[in-house]
DNA sequence: TCGTTACATTACTAGATAACGATATCACCA
DNA sequence: TGGTGATATCGTTATCTAGTAATGTAACGA
């Protein structure tokens, strides 16, 4: 487990470090981001998957684009996004990592009557 | 750097994920878990170090609890707030260095004077 | 018991934003 | 040039939430 520098941050970091966890609090954004694990895909082929309005899964994609989370190539009518920032996979792990141990210990603090 | 597992994750685990960055996509509350760093404290000492008012600090205090990100002693007419999920530091420095790295990138794009 | 201190909760307002239909833009092709 | 498909943007609405003042609650001391 890599070590955390706790080192205190400032008013302006706090901001940038909040702005992107805001863009990753919404199941949507996280839907188009894991979906796009396998490779670029276009819009049309995010819509297909995801369920989503075409309109709002452009919205969406934009957000993280403008977060630095995906990339964007252009070719003829279509637009092929990208995860350029890889860290976000580590971030899901982390946070899942977590919330099991947190359920972990609620189901201690019933008793545990399953384990021994 | 440890290695993500690049697991696909279920429409209700997206959903708590969505919601533990939700819980840390406010600059307050960053700042009140960056405040508890070196331990536990009281509603009225975060007050003062943040310079929130209480009813504000409360709210967000109960928002981290809830998310399972804090946790609460009572003593008296006092509460004392810590940190439970510690790996809230490990986040935070994922994405200060994908920020970090971010801003290098878009540096280099600009013609890297400085770096000949 | 009365007052005080510390904290939580409620009620309200203003601002942000997710979702969606409609429209605009752009590339391509006949 | 006109038509079509793909994507982005606009306008609107409904929902959410941060902030704040006021009130509620609980523990302690005089």
């Amino acid at each position: 487990m890599s070590e955390s520098t706790k080192r205190k941050l400032s008013g302006a970091a706090l901001e940038k470090v909040s702005e992107r966890f805001k863009a990753l609090s919404e199941p949507m954004r996280l839907r188009l981001v894991y979906a796009l694990m396998d490779g670029e895909k276009t819009v049309s082929e995010l819509v297909r998957e995801t369920g989503g309005v075409q309109a709002n899964v452009s919205k969406h994609l934009s957000v993280l684009l403008d977060a630095g989370i995906l990339g964007r190539r252009k070719q003829g009518t279509s637009s092929y996004y990208r995860i350029v920032d890889e860290s976000i996979f580590e971030l899901c792990d982390l946070v899942c990592g977590s919330i099991h141990d947190r359920l972990v210990a609620q189901l201690d603090e019933l008793g545990a009557p399953p384990r021994s």
